[in-house]
DNA sequence: CCCCTTCTTGACCAACTGGTTTAATCGCGC
DNA sequence: GCGCGATTAAACCAGTTGGTCAAGAAGGGG
């Protein structure tokens, strides 16, 4: 590739990722991500697991980023494409069944391909630096959608008044992002469903006794 | 340091911590360790920050884990000393209450020592085998004491019944751990208290409307 | 003054990192 | 067969890593 910005080439609309079609690399790259930290990871390792030529990985990505880029864009619409199965601006669902039903597709993903879940934790703990840079590339694609779904669920009069939202949808924010702790990859389909009545039950009513 | 077995220092009762007195390497190692994951750490970065010579280093600790784990343990030790300041077993406070308490001893060691925080955190999305060592030098220091909260809560009577003791105790430990998402370093004293009883009173009783 | 232990110094090591380069080769359209 | 882009292999680079080592300094006790 040529010394072509790297922000151009990931603005463009035509450009294709040169991960498509390279199921190997796209693996190997995975597993390597979503073990080690960006750093960590070795390049070495990631090409030799795809039986790739270093040459030829060269020839194709523009270096290590460049690779990592393209592997979050893959799950970024991977992962899109799943959510897009639920839009709730038109249903008449209250707030809690919102919540629940964007948390069963979050949990469908994150099992069917647990370890995109990994290299988007593992994210958040890489140098500042290294998050502006990707940052960068793709926006802030995580805006806070919870905050306004709260907010709007409390022009309702659906969640309480006495609270801040920005406190209730952190709440919600911190348990969504961990919510692998809570549902284990053991547990079959309907002891997810029982696990996830049980978490917007906590949220809803609390942990006192009624 | 001669060959002798890692686990056995650790485990010597007389054994003195070597980063006592030296606080130049003791900052250093906690600036790196705490902003870099072990790999990415740069022990060089580390001698050279705190104004130390290789060979001395290597005189006082047998390789960059044994740096860690004497951090690591300083740093325990610190946190135990002002964790000792609440011991709830033999007052009558409430569930609630007690766990009011535990979260504002928790705050005030992150806010004096926030390296730490980012360090205990960062520890989790280490390696397996990283982790796996370090435990097994200091043992599961963190035995679930939240779900023995729960537990005897829940037989007194002071939490609900019809959600599951590890439920429960999976959100408080999720939210516990994460709050510092919650709790900016920007806040005064009064505004960190506020934000802890609303996160208790969200805990106890909910986010929906009475 | 010497001896001995404790500590310091900086050169040195092999291994590995991400990345480059050059030249040979492959495979497909024309 | 010719041309050309894609791919391979290998050597090579400078820089960094964690770790070693032998020589010497420091300093106190005899």
């Amino acid at each position: 590739m040529s010394e072509a910005n790297r922000k151009m080439k990931w603005q463009q609309e035509g450009a294709e990722n040169p991960l498509n079609g390279n199921t190997a690399l796209c693996e190997a790259a995975l597993d390597v991500f979503s073990t080690y930290s960006f750093g960590e990871a070795s390049l070495n390792d990631i090409i030799k697991a795809a039986g790739m030529n270093k040459g030829s990985f060269y020839y194709r990505f523009y270096d290590k980023m460049d690779l990592y880029l393209s592997l979050f864009q893959r799950l970024s619409i991977e992962k899109l494409k799943l959510f897009e199965q639920y839009d709730d601006t038109n249903t008449e669902d209250d707030f809690f069944t919102s919540i629940r039903k964007k948390a069963i597709l979050g949990i469908r993903f994150a099992r069917k391909e647990p370890r995109y879940t990994a290299l988007s934790r593992r994210f958040l703990t890489e140098e500042l630096s290294f998050r502006e840079t990707v940052i960068d590339v793709f926006g802030g694609v995580t805006e806070n959608v919870l905050l306004r779904m709260v907010e709007e669920a409390q022009a309702k009069g659906q969640v309480r008044h006495d609270i801040s939202v920005q406190m209730m949808a952190e709440v919600f924010a911190i348990l969504l992002e961990r919510i692998d702790k809570v549902i284990t990859p053991a547990m079959d389909d309907d002891e997810v469903l029982i696990k996830i009545d049980e978490l917007i039950t906590v949220l809803r009513d609390g942990t006192a006794v009624e």
